[in-house]
DNA sequence: ACCTGAACACCGTTCAAGT
DNA sequence: ACCTGAACACCGTTCAAGT
């Protein structure tokens, strides 16, 4: 019966399987414990609380993404890319809900939403086109809501600029488009990004999409 | 001090407002009943439980949706009606999420999606094409996704049949859609639509409109 | 130093005792 | 018949007592 020594991928792994079974809303720390055969306390070793296990969770949800292929044109590496994040969601149904209820997008996260953005900029699109398409996938196609950004704290200065470029260093097409965001933008204050245009943006490429495939049908 | 009569009217703008002030995860029943000023056990009596209440939330919301425009193209109404449910969600950050996490889509959220299916159909457009529609909405579009519905429930065929002339009645348009994507689909079983494609529908309308866009800004 | 049981401050909801 | 306090079966997490 001797179980593995308990480890924060350990812990995780349970976490995630016990989630797919008794769903999310069910999970509980000592629930988990208890799948371990550990006392609940015992946890806390390896994670510092929920929000952390629920972090470490979206984490190995993030690493079954395929990473992106590389010398196709934008397009196809865009569509295999996201279908492959949307295998990887469908495999945790609960997945999608637990990224939009984090305070802070994790880590593998914002990797994968700087790689998807590359996908577009190195594939020629323009930064503003980018920033648009970007907030245009939704969640649906995107597999979860990209309104991630807090932008609330006021932190001081050296540390926003620390952080910053820590950031570009990290993210670097995150950090790209947030600055021409910031630069395009009146207001300085606030994400910079003018969230009903953007919205607005989808629901006409949409609608205007939907147009074009009936008048094509009438036609036909 | 005398507070007027408990109702459920009451109670569920009572709960509205306190989702609003202190956050959904935060919102308790032991809480709002300290907000009116009575016991916990008092709210049972206008709500058999939580999720009842819950649903009650979600029906506050959607009633705040202005009803679709007349004497308008389908294109316009949609608009319309789209960017009205964005507002009424906009005030209340936790609707989405509330909507989406309800077991079954409340009448409220209901009507919602039939009225908009109305708009595409009297707009002309064909059954399949307003299906495919509906799940391109996607959740960004949409205020909430549209994977709302259970088509788990084996009940015996008679109970069966009975609903189904209930939901005719009612949601003409939903039930329309319902029967056309049945029919098309191979498989019997299920809720006769093909996820997979209704993905690929939704992201490649995207992608088609993203590289026109972007052949638009390379010519101009 | 490490581990862990008990305890604390919460939940939603049942149930029986009070009016 | 109605209302409600206490109680039950849970939470996440702190903390002090045990090794």
């Amino acid at each position: 019966m001797a179980r593995p020594p308990l480890s924060k991928e350990r812990v995780l792994r349970a976490a995630v399987a016990l989630a797919d079974d008794i769903g999310i809303e069910a999970l509980s720390m000592r629930k988990l414990a208890q799948e371990l055969g550990v006392v609940p306390m015992a946890l806390y070793k390896h994670v510092t609380n929920k929000d952390e296990l629920l972090d470490g969770m979206v984490d190995v949800i993030m690493a079954q993404i395929d990473p992106p292929a590389v010398g196709t044109d934008w397009k196809s590496a865009v569509r295999q890319r996201i279908l492959s994040a949307r295998q990887a969601l469908l495999r945790h149904r609960w997945a999608s809900q637990v990224i939009e209820s984090r305070a802070a997008p994790t880590p593998a996260v914002m990797d994968y939403l700087d790689s998807m953005i590359g996908l577009f900029r190195t594939g020629g699109l323009s930064v503003d086109l980018t920033h648009h398409v970007m907030h245009a996938m939704g969640s649906r196609i995107l597999g979860f809501s990209q309104e991630l950004f807090d932008d609330s704290g006021p932190a001081n200065p050296e540390e926003q600029a620390a952080a910053m470029s820590a950031m570009a260093q990290r993210y670097p097409y995150i950090t790209e488009m947030a600055i021409a965001a910031s630069h395009t933008d009146e207001s300085v204050v606030g994400s910079g990004c003018d969230d009903q245009f953007e919205f607005e943006f989808a629901l006409d490429i949409l609608l205007d999409g939907i147009a074009r495939l009936h008048r094509a049908a009438m036609a036909g």
